[in-house]
DNA sequence: TCAAAAGTGTTCACCGTACACCCATGG
DNA sequence: CCATGGGTGTACGGTGAACACTTTTGA
């Protein structure tokens, strides 16, 4: 026990939870694990960890998530702190939950962490421990804002995509039908997005060219007061 | 020292900051105090106190903002959590950020815990402690992004307020000049402002109609689907 | 009578939304 | 040759933004 300026205060444990999400097609899902330690081990849960002294929040969410997936250089968002006493019957804790995006596609390959994790459709996902459905519905909501004023979407593509593909996205992030020329339309004035020469032939006989996400255009739109708005 | 579960995990200090807002008149305001401890004694820094054990974070931040100011039933939402690892020079300590709103008038009359807290504008508020300064940025951001989509501006006027005092709010938040007929017209088209047949005499001859926010009827207008839009 | 703030409508440009048909190709 | 998904443009209504004059009354 350190002798502090704050000796007299009281010391938590803190950790952090992340809320990972990823699309397949047609669905948003949510990656879990079975936890395989107490208390609840067995029950299905976000993946977490405990804060150390000598790293910040940022840090120890990306060591959680890079743990279980293998992967670096992924979206990542500070969503909120939980903090009720009895959160976790086994001793007073608080959670900090992050969100992350990734691509499912790039995480496949990595099947090697997997363990014990698993997708979920978010529709069918299990009965999660203590707090951690809440957890999941705010970061839902933050996503769904954020889809609609910054880029980042294509976190949850590969890095060619179709036009059809980037709307079966934003429907599933915001669970609702768009129009298919509205939303092209809408896409092309914001002129963010490079139409490649290649067409993905997987999903019908004329086959569907491929876009790009212009990372450097758009930011240098943004630096000229432009704002992502869908 | 609890025998715990997660013995070897680290524990670690929590603190809670409020960033206090109020209106005045023409400005907004934050609300400082002179910091009476080491580190950094006689500083101005956000109030701010540590989480207890037995108490969550919303309790903990109604504490410090009952404790300054008397009041109770005030605005508040979490905002941030702060965890670089050397913020605070003394101790490893995260800080999770709440921000407040306030009717300075109110506040005014209480004047007794006064002690060494002093509003500022935001513009020539001094150089804050550690990370204060950015949490005040964060909280003004969200101040903004919310005053767009929820009427919690109200909270920073009194019960009874002028048209224009509302518009002179909501220039302040935006830190733009409105157009008087819009503001008005969008206002009413809202339909959730009782127009009371009472007039405010202090600034003008003619005197300007008072207005009050119909809580009820907004709820259950949002009930109804509706969605506070400026 | 005049200065100072209150109150009040209309017009126009742009954006969001609805909507239907032809194209290319593999089987 | 046909079934399947891909690709494309226009018309309308509603909302946001610009804009100026009259009213009241205390000094």
């Amino acid at each position: 026990m350190t002798l502090s300026t704050y000796s007299k205060e009281d010391k938590i444990f803190l950790a952090v939870d992340c809320i990972i999400f990823g699309f397949d097609k047609e669905e948003l899902k949510i990656l879990l694990v079975k936890r395989n330690f107490e208390p609840e081990k067995g029950k299905w849960s976000l993946i977490g960890g405990f804060l150390k002294q000598d790293e910040n929040l940022d840090e120890a969410a990306t060591k959680v998530l890079q743990h279980l997936t293998g992967l670096n250089n992924v979206y990542m968002e500070q969503l909120y702190t939980f903090s009720k006493v009895d959160r976790d019957p086994a001793d007073r804790t608080l959670s900090v939950a992050y969100y992350a995006l990734i691509d499912i596609a790039q995480h496949d390959k990595n099947t090697l962490n997997e363990e014990s994790a698993k997708w979920f459709s978010l529709k069918d996902a299990p009965t999660l421990i203590f707090d951690h459905k809440r957890m999941v519905e705010r970061a839902l909501a933050r996503l769904r804002r954020r889809a609609l004023t910054k880029p980042i979407g294509f976190e949850l593509l590969p890095e060619k995509f179709t036009m059809r593909q980037l709307q079966k996205l934003y429907e599933a992030i915001l669970d609702k039908k768009l129009d298919k020329r509205n939303f092209i339309n809408k896409f092309n004035s914001l002129d963010i997005l490079i139409k490649l020469d290649e067409k993905d032939m997987s999903s019908s006989k004329k086959g569907a060219y491929l876009f790009q996400f212009d990372e450097e255009k758009y930011n240098s739109k943004v630096d000229d007061g432009f704002s992502f708005k869908l």
